[in-house]
DNA sequence: CTCTATTTCGTAATGATTTCGATTTATCAG
DNA sequence: CTGATAAATCGAAATCATTACGAAATAGAG
């Protein structure tokens, strides 16, 4: 925690309660997280929070590579705290967000890249529901 | 052309002039396009043509699986007309949404599935810029 | 040609995200 | 500690993609 807000810091950024307590939940939830989900805790502590804060800040913390963001099947973006650093991919819970490494990255596969074709990104993930979601009733 | 016609006949859905549009469009097209590029496509020649119209055939398409869609980094839907079957993955365009097929699939790696994770799909895409795109100036 | 379920149109509603002006606040130099 | 100021927040309105709905039009069956 501490030494995310000396990254923020560094870069001449302010450290308001809102954005410790944005950090906080996300640190806490350690998962996939919708802006409405942050809102809603966020709500908890300052009843008068608008979406521009929520928003706004998960755009620094972004820019500041402290979350990871993805864009979900059904259309969510959604927000985590950005794991370890060696690259790799994950399983993700459709319900909860719940995130679990995957080791095996598809880039070791022999993937001839197309003439001409410039790489930037890559994406893999695997959807279903975790261990615990589905056990729970729908 | 034909085909996919007699599918939706098959159906009892009717063919009706825009339905067809829709379909004429993806197929000489071949990639990924928004619902907004389809829209300004089909008010050539269909100027009062809505957007419940572009929508609504495109779910119709994608329940009678002659189109997919895939949900973009940058928030947007795209669909296009589904390829010849055998599973695969694409090198996309994220200029123009050009798809280039992948032989390869992550799934073929020694992956394991974490302890009552219950797997429903997976999603493996390569982003950059395709040959045509990475000529044109920006 | 007639009938009817389906489809379309035009427009309004929804929901997520972005934007903006006015106000407040964290930080820092003195 | 205090005042200056750039950054951040609030509240509300604007935007954008998508969905929904009632009334009118139409494809296809008989």
């Amino acid at each position: 925690m501490e030494a995310y807000l000396d990254r923020l810091r560094d870069q001449g950024l302010k450290l308001t309660g809102q954005r410790r307590s944005i950090l906080e939940i996300l640190l806490a939830e350690d998962r996939y997280m919708t802006a409405k989900e942050l809102m809603d805790r966020m709500q908890e502590q300052y009843p008068h929070i608008s979406y521009d804060t929520i928003y706004r800040n998960l755009r620094v913390l972004h820019n500041e590579h402290i979350i990871e963001e993805s864009m979900f099947q059904d259309g969510s973006s959604r927000f985590r705290i950005r794991c370890y650093d060696p690259h790799h991919h994950h399983f993700i819970c459709t319900r909860c967000g719940a995130t679990i490494p995957i080791e095996a990255c598809p880039m070791e596969l022999p993937v001839s890249v197309p003439e001409g074709f410039h790489v930037s990104s890559h994406r893999f993930e695997i959807f279903g529901e975790c261990a615990h979601c589905s056990t729970v009733t729908k």
